[in-house]
DNA sequence: GTCTATAGGTGGATAGAC
DNA sequence: GTCTATCCACCTATAGAC
């Protein structure tokens, strides 16, 4: 465990704190986590995060682009590597992987941060704060753009308005399933049926419904 | 406009109540709404929640069950009419178009309190609040069984968690259509795209989508 | 049913000792 | 850097006059 608040660096506070809130964040939203039961949580004091991140605020801030740089690092170097060169067009099935798979994998994570932000990732589309909005869009900026701009390529004859609402389409899919999975689980439960999947086959699951999606998008939408 | 306070009676305050809560749920969430805010919104006075309501839960319930009920029930009045009678199997397309069809409409629709909600209910997939969720799967229980149950006559070897599955990756895809709308704005500002187009066209975009992604059920998942 | 006043509690932030 | 004590703004809920 974390060594005790009297002979810890700056840094194990800093980290704690933030693992706490992390937590206490995905389980009761970030308005309901009070910084008392956040600085509880990471036997800290409470005016630990007013010295460490200036206010509550700037701790929402640090939380979020602990996570999401890495993982957006991530979906960025596996689209690279979907195609040899910058010549070739890459594999849709790839490219759907790269996008999709760094969130999903997270929700069975070893490192228990992950598992965690992982619930958070759905939440964080609809926070109704503009500074935190701000945030998700700047870290999220370089993965749209160059998802979009390949699947461009995939699809020439497609228009920019095509693909874009169809990302968004794929980008809420993703949303529900990583962090939206209570509702799964109701139904699962309704039906009599064993959640006893792994990740692979969720994210297969997940790649399939949406590769299939996309290949209607050459022809008429609506027949 | 809404009558004066003083000349008012108890079902206009109820109504005004809920409009005001609805439409700062909408922009602010709901932690973040205080029932000072909503009473003044509603020019009603703060003790008038708990009369009408017993509580602020009692009121955010109020607000999510006025509209879902009659949200789900058209869905439930689109898919019935999908088929001309219990024998036939649904037409897939008409199916997809019931479940999508009545809540896209609301983003703009005539009654502003339905735009309002619309924001919402991308939102409240992922509200922490036990109680709040029981709510939203009680009224969502009768829609998410009776199409899983059409889906699966539609697709008779698919398995069980697959259609579930899929059901769920739906579900993400309408909610982040009708209420993350902010995140395709922005994506259509970097494109220099004018969002000119009307809610049909979004509709035929979400169900063309949605109606490939389903198809590709049958087959094997992954190629 | 409406409204004012207020009780009773919790929130984020900070001053200042160590 | 850590921690305690405290400020004060704001919250929900309620009591009681009208």
């Amino acid at each position: 465990m974390s060594p005790e608040p009297s002979d810890r660096h700056s840094q194990d506070t800093k980290t704690a704190l933030l693992d706490a809130a992390e937590k206490l964040f995905a389980h009761s939203g970030i308005a309901q986590s009070s910084l008392r039961s956040i600085t509880t949580g990471a036997k800290a004091n409470l005016a630990s995060v007013n010295y460490h991140f200036g206010s509550k605020e700037g701790l929402v801030r640090a939380v979020f682009a602990r996570r999401l740089h890495p993982l957006n690092q991530q979906r960025l170097d596996l689209l690279a590597r979907c195609a040899r060169d910058d010549r070739e067009i890459p594999d849709l099935q790839c490219l759907l992987r790269a996008f999709v798979e760094p969130a999903v994998t997270m929700i069975s994570s070893d490192d228990t941060g992950d598992r965690e932000f992982a619930k958070l990732l759905g939440r964080m589309l609809f926070e109704p704060s503009n500074d935190l909005r701000a945030l998700i869009m700047d870290e999220f900026r370089e993965v749209s753009e160059q998802f979009t701009a390949e699947l461009s390529r995939v699809f020439p004859a497609a228009s920019q308005q095509e693909i874009v609402w169809r990302f968004h389409f794929m980008v809420g899919s993703l949303a529900h399933t990583v962090a939206g999975r209570y509702m799964i689980s109701h139904r699962l439960e309704c039906l009599q049926l064993t959640e006893d999947e792994d990740v692979e086959t969720l994210i297969n699951r997940l790649v399939g419904f949406l590769q299939t999606g996309w290949l209607g998008i050459e022809g008429e939408a609506m027949p």
